[in-house]
DNA sequence: AGTCGTTACGATGCCCGTAAGGATA
DNA sequence: TATCCTTACGGGCATCGTAACGACT
């Protein structure tokens, strides 16, 4: 077995099983692909994947279980080089982080300014994605962490350090109707089309469960990944907007009558996610301690380690999250 | 990076630094392990190995942190071997157990008959040792499962599954003054030269605490890791025998008086141990109900996913173990 | 006919083992 | 001087890429 014919099985699934776009992904011919994959196969002395005639169409059973343990060692081997690269050059590296629209444009400008001025060298890359993508990425290892305010408490493989907690406000025209109200009901609020988050209400997230509890259905109009989006809409007159209230600035004051509904909704939290198992860098360190400034790396080793989400509430219990 | 070098690098370590030795066991030259660990250092940028003149001496911190990522990715290797044997020969395999003496004599040999019969064709090797050595041999993955006592419960890279509980038994020959005593108290038992097991009496143990808690000190003679053993010398007077009441058979009632102690120490709990990670085979799954018929599989692989002792215990606080 | 995977073949390059060299105790 | 690691060199083998072939849509 070699560590190249796990690579190449990696990528042939990636690829949906086909043999050719993997070998191009890996600047390699196909063939070479093709007769690797044939090799692991005769010395496992099983086959990976199902064939219907030539083509490749899916994983065995067998391919499947020995498909996780090849990502767990392909992922181990990155390690490996990171922590090469942590000692070679420990003020060099990159840092990528997935995360959604409000995070990026509302809350990690200071910190990245300040983790800048520390690592000038540190290449930051930051990708946005709706929750499901995100979750997928930190999942596949293609980024180093996510930060995500849900979606991610179901698998096992990622572990989630809550940072802060955060609360709504609705957002309506100087000229709304509600521009003279300061206090809102739930009721009320059912009354009107809202504008606000993708995802906002899934089933089962915070705002439908409140919502659900008290009988009442909320009238979505229009949904955007972005609270930018959400400001112009509600400018046009589209509806009230719900968005997160560190997502208004003082220059919003001037356009909007602002409500904060902090005591209609349960407050979200924000939590940065790592996959389990990954070695973590020095630098990686010190951008969640400015992050969230409770998130020493001494709490976050320990956090790695646990499994169930009942420790991890044990070990964060003595921690009062700063409310945006 | 290829497995080979971090097989290389594995070897050496475990060879106390002398390539040579690790060429040996590695069934190749020497210079060519030298050249392959060379070429790692020179691929990842840094020294694994501290060296003085040319001899190795040990790792750097770096080469520390890197020989357990190799470890975990040479462990999932073979449960990818492992995999494909299960599919390719399910009832051909080998199943390593490590335990101590006790075990392997008195409880381990009906359910060997029974999983034998069903499995003819598995190989099963006991190798015995003290809890030390069984606590080491099952970390480096050399062997499947150990079933142990106690001492394992410090890594968490072992999984401890609760078996059964047992209890205490003093041995005394027909002719000792104790021969007529039924019950027997603590201060009484601290008066009498004692033959045990080895590690019994080791700084925190349950029998050191039961002792000390009443403020008495045990008179150890002597100790063995075998309860046959102990027998013969409190055969010839050495002292009386304290040993696990599953370890006297119907023929010791002839030659010795037994006392049940099972109301002056807490029972102690055997367990099967099991690394983390580990692909399990299903005759394994099979083996270990045979042994503890509450260990389902189902339990075994959700005890396997959990962390912390506290999960653990959850997990099993719903079974009444069996006692011995 | 086009896409996709397999087989065949020649060249490159890596790895291994032997042999010789140097350092250290 | 014995042990142990490094360097040097030649042979063998695995891998890679090109090219031609076969199967399926």
């Amino acid at each position: 077995m070699k560590l190249q014919q796990l690579k190449y099985i990696i990528e042939i699934e990636k690829h949906h099983f086909n043999i050719s776009l993997a070998a191009d992904a890996l600047f390699t011919s196909q063939p070479g692909v093709s007769k690797q994959i044939k090799l692991l196969e005769d010395e496992l002395g099983c086959l990976l994947f199902l064939r219907s005639g030539r083509k490749l169409t899916g994983l065995t059973e067998t391919g499947f279980k020995i498909m996780c343990y090849a990502k767990k060692i392909l992922a181990d081997v990155s390690n490996i080089y990171t922590i090469s690269e942590e000692y070679t050059s420990p003020e060099k590296g990159q840092l990528n982080i997935v995360t959604s629209h409000t995070q990026s444009q509302y809350s990690l400008p200071c910190v990245i300014k300040r983790f800048n001025a520390k690592y000038p060298k540190i290449s930051i890359n930051i990708h946005q994605g709706t929750p499901l993508q995100i979750s997928n990425t930190i999942r596949k290892g293609e980024a180093d962490l996510a930060i995500a305010t849900e979606a991610l408490h179901l698998y096992k493989d990622v572990v989630m350090l809550p940072c802060y907690h955060w609360h709504r406000s609705i957002i309506v025209p100087k000229t709304h109707t509600l521009a003279t109200t300061k206090t809102l009901t739930l009721h009320q609020l059912s009354l009107y089309p809202i504008v606000t988050y993708q995802f906002a209400f899934t089933e089962g997230s915070p705002l439908d469960i409140t919502f659900s509890l008290s009988g009442l259905t909320p009238n979505v109009v229009f949904t955007a990944t972005d609270a930018d989006v959400i400001k112009t809409y509600v400018k046009q007159g589209a509806g009230v907007g719900l968005i997160a209230s560190m997502a208004i600035t003082k220059k919003d004051a001037d356009s909007f009558h602002i409500i904060d509904v902090s005591t209609l909704f349960k407050p979200s939290t924000t939590c940065i996610c790592i996959k389990k198992g990954t070695f973590l860098r020095l630098y990686m360190y010190e951008f969640i301690v400015l992050f969230a400034p409770h998130l020493t790396r001494d709490i976050i080793e320990k956090a790695m380690h646990l499994s169930d989400e009942h420790s991890l509430d044990k070990l964060f219990s003595c921690f009062t999250l700063e409310v945006k």
